[in-house]
RNA sequence: UGCCAUAUAGUUCAAGGGAAGAACGAAGGUUUCCGGAGCCUAAGAUGGGGGUUCGAGUCCCCCUGUGGCAACCA
């Protein structure tokens, strides 16, 4: 049904009759702007076995599409490329089809279920700019699959306990003076990363101390009071020291308001929550059953380990000597709890690039243990957020704090607008959402339009654009579609029947180019959802708007020469307005109807 | 040292082996007309060297730069 498919049949068709060739690959790609056409054929690949020009090849496909394929009208050969234009009906029948399904972008349900978890905190600092990218990258991916067909469970696993929150609690209890959120204004979690860098400070004193005293730098980092406190107090944390407890609870409890604020801002939810204190003992029975199994193997001090060098990857231990966890055997556990609880196909971590190694070890260990979800797990990588002096350190200080970062966002959001004077047609009551919708818009398409696997560069500086290929450039889009509605509505005009512009016979190539990009939505969102990828459908929906903006430059709507005309321009914008509230919608972007 | 990423315009980013594109910035134009956060015009780039291919930013090899990993840390 669709073009695409109809021109390659047909193409496939010209090959076998013309030249007896079968079995080609057939290269559809969007004929470039300076051509004239929709869609171009590329020959090259049939050159070799005709043993022709490429121009010959293209021409006589060329003709034998406009006498045979019904929706070819006309073409023209420019070296191996065979440009297309097809006929207004073709168009008119595609679009009537997109218009005639509520769901235009969604697949079928899948029947099968898929775990995303991202976020995943440490209870010991408040959020920065990187979890944002994170943050807006999982609930992205939870979307896109979610369109995709898939049943999503969003989960976060809160890594709630170790040795870094000790350092905090330390810092705490040594300078804390009883301080709480309510006594200092500050957010819970903003108020125990205080500590966090407050210990910092002291250790790093410290350290300076023993290394005045003639000691070397790494016997100093171990020996310094701090760190061996710290230490301490997480053995005194895992015996179940009623004090330590304690105060673990408290200050997590302040970081957990905190951060249910933040996530309330940004727009994040999950349907699962794991706390690391409830699952870091988790694998050891995976452990042993590795070792029944032969999997792993045990060295004569104790330790178990698996031999992954014939997958090109190392030794690498999957329980120290003395019994005790590492990393690797929580997350072998974990990955069988999540199953346990959700019986779930596949299994997507959403996770910085730093850990490449460990998850691919992880998912080879649980292939080998022939876990049924194994083939499923995928590691959703991504690059750093970097500053232009270099990467983000909290313990430095040198971090973009994601609270603030949310607020001036929306203080330049409010700025802009009052500028343009945009607000006027607004209660005033509407507009701190509008601020909101915008600044997030504009925050969450900054972070998303990059390709996840790159590492990506921040300028606080210049900040986040809202400008150009920017989310309230395309929220903009949105808001003009939603006025043009509602001046149709009032001028009671009924558009969606597409009898209505079934006789509009006179295209405007910038009506065909929008037409073309929204067609392309459920290529676009399947793409997305095969590369875990939002990035393609933040570029997409630029495309939408852009196309919007020229269509709307170029055709009159209300003033266009025939009802038919109008009715089919303003159908299509419709159709645009869709796209895009369900474009930013899988990108975790709300789109106003005015702004 | 090894492994994994990565290198495109002044800057930030695109380009499923197929005609190198945006945006920002800087230059010029555009508002009697449905929303100018817009539209139009022009300038400007594939780190270096080999190879495979009809065709390479894309695949392979070497070099250089950058980031990460290579813990019985997480």
């Amino acid at each position: 049904m669709n073009i695409e498919n109809t021109l390659k049949q047909k193409v496939a068709e010209a090959l076998q009759t013309l030249f007896g060739l079968q079995d080609q690959p057939i290269t559809l790609q969007s004929t470039l702007k300076d051509f004239e056409g929709s869609h171009t054929l590329l020959v090259f690949p049939y050159t070799k076995p005709l043993q022709r020009k490429p121009e010959e090849i293209a021409q006589a496909i060329g003709d034998y599409l406009v006498a045979n394929a019904g929706i070819v009208t006309k073409y023209n050969v420019v070296k191996g490329f065979l440009n297309l234009s097809l006929s207004e009906e073709a168009w008119l029948a595609s679009f009537q089809m997109m218009r005639k399904n509520p769901a235009f972008g969604t697949f079928p349900d899948k029947r099968k279920k898929v775990m995303v978890e991202f976020s995943s905190p440490n209870t010991n600092k408040p959020l920065h700019l990187g979890h944002l990218r994170n943050n807006f990258l999982g609930w992205s991916v939870a979307q896109i699959l979610s369109a995709c067909g898939y049943e999503v469970i969003k989960a976060n696993l809160i890594n709630d306990r170790g040795i870094h929150i000790c350092k905090s609690m330390l810092a705490y209890q040594k300078f804390g003076k009883g301080e709480t959120p309510s006594s200092s204004g500050l957010k819970g979690d903003h108020l125990v990363g205080k500590y966090y860098v407050e210990f910092d400070k002291l250790y790093k004193a410290q350290i300076k101390e023993l290394e005045a005293q003639g000691m070397g730098k790494e016997e100093a980092e171990k020996k310094a009071p701090a760190i061996e406190e710290a230490q301490k107090m997480l053995l005194a944390w895992e015996k179940g020291d009623k004090e330590v407890v304690a105060l673990w609870k408290k200050m997590n409890d302040w970081v957990y308001g905190g951060f249910a604020e933040t996530y309330q801002k940004i727009g994040v939810s999950f349907d699962k929550i794991y706390y690391e204190s409830n699952t870091y003992k988790l694998g050891k029975n995976i452990v042993q059953e590795g070792l029944k199994k032969g999997v792993f193997y045990q060295k004569p001090d104790g330790a178990v380990c698996i031999d992954l060098t014939a997958d090109g990857l190392d030794n690498k231990v999957v329980q120290r000597g003395d019994g005790t966890s590492v990393y690797i055997t929580q997350d072998m556990g974990t990955a069988d709890l999540k199953y346990q609880d959700f019986h779930i196909d596949k299994s997507v971590y959403v996770v910085g690039n730093e850990q490449d190694y460990h998850f691919k070890v992880l998912f080879n260990i649980m292939k080998k243990m022939g876990r049924s979800y194994a083939e499923g797990m995928y590691h959703v990588s991504y690059g750093m957020v970097e500053l232009p002096n270099g990467k983000m350190k909290s313990r430095e200080g040198t971090v973009v704090d994601a609270d603030e970062l949310v607020d001036e966002m929306i203080r330049i959001a409010e700025e802009k607008t009052t500028e343009l004077g945009k607000m006027d047609s607004l209660k005033p009551e509407e507009l701190p959402h509008l601020y909101q919708i915008i600044a997030l818009g504009a925050l969450k398409y900054f972070l998303l339009k990059v390709d996840p696997k790159k590492k990506m560069l921040f300028n606080p500086e210049e900040s986040v654009n809202f400008q150009g290929d920017a989310a309230p450039f395309i929220q903009y889009n949105h808001a003009r579609i939603c006025s043009i509605l509602r001046k149709a509505e009032q001028d009671k005009i009924s558009y969606n029947l597409p009898e209505s512009y079934a006789e509009y016979k006179t295209l405007h190539s910038s009506e065909i180019d929008l037409l073309s990009v929204l067609l392309a939505l459920p290529t676009k969102v399947q793409e997305a959802g095969e590369a875990y990828s939002p990035s393609i459908l933040a570029q997409y929906s630029y495309e939408v708007a852009k196309g919007y903006s020229k269509f709307f430059a170029d055709c009159s709507i209300f003033k266009a020469d025939t009802d038919e005309a109008r009715n089919f321009r303003i159908a299509l914008s419709a159709q645009t307005a869709y796209t895009l509230k369900f474009v930013l919608k899988l990108l975790g972007i709300e789109v106003p109807d005015k702004m």
